[in-house]
DNA sequence: TTAAATCCTTTCATTCTTAAAGTAAAAACA
DNA sequence: TGTTTTTACTTTAAGAATGAAAGGATTTAA
C-alpha cells in the first residue's frame, strides 16, 4: 500500500509541511509534480489528515499543563461530558479509557488558580486524581 | 504583544499550514507579503515552533492507543529513561508528572501482543499502571 | 497480444513568493 | 514642540513554484 517513497514523504512533511513540492520532489528524487501528486493521494487516502503548526503554549501563557484521571460520579456519564464540551478553552483531550478510571483529560492553564477554578466545577460531576506535567520531553 | 491578526494568523495556520500566503492575507485583510512577514515573526518568537501533518495513526497501522503511568522501582531514574529512549518506535511523549507517579507514557502499538512485549520489558525497569485509550475525542 | 491502468516526465501558462523601494503612522528623543 | 527613527504596511517586478495537459514507459488485466 505505501512504499518507502511514501514513508519518506510522510517524515518529510511532518518534519517540515511548508516545504515546496519542488523540494519534497528533490528529496524524493521526483518531480515536483510526482511528489504532489503521491501528497494528494495520501490526502485521499485519509493517512494524511491535515496540515497544522506547532504553537508554543508557554509562550502563549498556558503556563499549568495536566492530566487528570476521571472517575464519574454516576453510571451516566453525559453530565461530565456536558462539563468538558463547555471547558474548551482548557481541554486538549478527553480520552475515554479502559484501566484505571473512566476518562484521561489533558488540559492546559495559564496558572494554578485557574486550575483550582476548574477542579472545582469538575467535582460537581466527577472525582479525580490530577497529575501535573513537570517536563515534556517530547520523543 | 499578540494582536488579534495574530490571533487569526495562528488559528488558521492550526486548521491549514500549506495555505498561501496570498490566502492567509486574505483572510486577516493584509497582502500576502505583509502575512507572510507576521508569520515569520511569530517564527522568530518561537510561537511558532514547526509546520506539520497530522497522520491517521490507525492507517499506519497503530491500532493500540496507551497512557502508561510510571513507578520507577528506585530512586535512579536513568535506567528507565534510557530504555524509553530505545523504544521511540512505540514512544509518544514521556510526560515527567508530579501526582500519581513519576512519568506519564503515552505510546502506540500495531496490537496488544506487541504492547505486552513492551510491558514485559518495561517492568524490568518500572512498575507501570496501564490505561488503554478506546476513544480518543480530540476537542 | 492487445488494451487499460499506473506512474512518471516534460512543457507551459498561471499563480505565488521574495526582495526592494516607497509611504504613512506611531514611538523615541532632543 | 519638532525631528528622527522605527514599525507596519503597500506597490512593483523579477524569479520560482504550481497545476494542467500531453506523452512515454512499465505493469496489470483480459
Amino acid at each position: 500500500m505505501l512504499d518507502s517513497t511514501d514513508l519518506k514523504i510522510l517524515d518529510q512533511l511532518s518534519k517540515n509541511s511548508r516545504i515546496t513540492m519542488k523540494e519534497l520532489g528533490d528529496y524524493v528524487h521526483l518531480t515536483g509534480q510526482a511528489a504532489a501528486a503521491r501528497v494528494v493521494k495520501l490526502e485521499d487516502q485519509g493517512i494524511i489528515e491535515g496540515y497544522t503548526i506547532n504553537v508554543n503554549q508557554v509562550k502563549m501563557g498556558y503556563l499549568v499543563h495536566a492530566f487528570i484521571t476521571i472517575f464519574t460520579k454516576n453510571t451516566n456519564h453525559q453530565p461530565y461530558l456536558e462539563f468538558v464540551k463547555g471547558e474548551k478553552e482548557w481541554v486538549i483531550n478527553n480520552y475515554k479509557i479502559s484501566g484505571n478510571g473512566c476518562y484521561l483529560l489533558e488540559c492546559q492553564f495559564p496558572s494554578h488558580e485557574r486550575l483550582d477554578d476548574f477542579l472545582v466545577e469538575l467535582n460537581q460531576w466527577a472525582n479525580y486524581q490530577l497529575s501535573i506535567v513537570i517536563h515534556p520531553h517530547k520523543v
